[in-house]
DNA sequence: AGGCAATGTTAATGCTATTTACTTAACAAA
DNA sequence: TTTGTTAAGTAAATAGCATTAACATTGCCT
């Protein structure tokens, strides 16, 4: 049977209802959405989707991995293409400039992705995939910091990597809420995300020294 | 009438409202709130709290507005208490810090700040009292570039001092919400988020060179 | 063919937001 | 003091939602 558009069975009911709670949900937010309207949309009774998820919050934690996924292989590519220059600061900058198209292309998904819904189940959180996102960043840096020789070689989790991969990451993700609430041009007309964040991402590593020497402070 | 224990009139209707909204949000969040609940914990009917807000929006924008304020408050506070340090590096922590220490405290006041609720009306965002936490950042940046003669003189809007206040908000927004979604310590088991933003504020600041110079970059 | 499990359905229940039509009380003017 | 007016309550109704329970259909395995 994989003719969809039988009569009583549908076939792919839940990936069917994925589909419709994303689309919706890029139509009108993660606010407005109901379950019902997921189940109107796949064309199936209200009381369906609940063969297929626990809850709401059960079909949206999927929908949430869809996100995640989306965004990962976005990173991917973005790594890959950047194949031949690998280590670069050109490298490192073009992650973060992809998380902030990300955010704006998918903001119902962004939103969704980082939205607090109170003390969730630790199974709820999503962190595999927040996990792999932060990866990709992660060999990025440690490429970078053994192509500048400002780390002579990489141990598989460096702790030096793992704490300028976590700033870079803190500051995409801050350009991009700021972007999305109209505040980078609220003193500076001026002022784009895409631009904050190069500046930003420069400023971070510039500052970076050969490990053993003194930081050049103040 | 200033007895609020009376029968038919509340007498601060209103205030009550967004006190019990306020309540029930760092109780259950903001996804479970419902205006039902506020107007049962303020003891008045459940269509009374149309009378003094358009919608259960309107309730929330008003606890937006607190939330906002307490922010602020704090932000004061701690420019305050390092006036006498004005212009350091520690001064500028400080007051990244405070905004860790604010999303700490105050989870779900935080979430519902940055909560995207799709396209809102302009007047529904809260603009003025971003922008004012932002000026004190702000503020704390110009004194610093001046006190360090990175910068000459502050004119009113320093261009220089606004790229740099928004990377910092930037950072600490960023932190904030890595340290929420417990994605600090994923592979490193030791990082804090106040140690990371200390160490990412100094790496901004310290890659800053007075006007004019070039920047030391690879 | 028969039976079972998966996957639908309809019909509740109980919650919610919001509106409408009424009610009460405070206040100001006559 | 009486009398309107108005702000600020109430109850009742509508409509939508999440979720569950009881029932129906179908595909698959034996």
């Amino acid at each position: 049977m994989t003719d969809s558009s039988r009569c009583y069975h549908h076939g792919n009911l839940r990936d069917a209802l994925i589909l419709a709670t994303a689309e919706l949900i890029e139509e009108s937010g993660s606010t407005a959405f109901s379950i019902t309207d997921a189940a109107r949309r796949a064309g199936v009774s209200n009381a369906a989707p609940y063969r297929h998820f626990r809850d709401k919050e059960d079909l949206l934690d999927n929908v949430r991995d869809l996100a995640f996924m989306g965004l990962h292989e976005r990173l991917e590519k973005t790594r890959d293409a950047n194949g031949a220059q690998a280590g670069t600061v050109a490298a490192v900058t073009a992650m973060g400039l992809t998380y902030l198209q990300y955010a704006r292309d998918k903001r119902a998904f962004f939103a969704l992705m980082w939205e607090d819904r109170g003390q969730m189940q630790p199974e709820r959180q999503n962190l595999p995939h927040k996990r792999e996102g932060f990866d990709l960043l992660l060999t990025a840096i440690e490429t970078y910091l053994v192509q500048t020789e400002i780390q002579s070689e990489l141990s598989g989790l460096n702790p030096r990597a793992i704490r300028i991969a976590t700033q870079l990451w803190a500051i995409a993700h801050g350009i991009a809420t700021l972007e999305q609430n109209q505040l980078l041009d609220l003193f500076d007309k001026t002022a784009q995300a895409d631009q904050v964040l190069v500046e930003s991402t420069e400023g971070l590593l510039s500052g970076l020294v050969p490990e053993g020497s003194a930081p050049a402070g103040h």
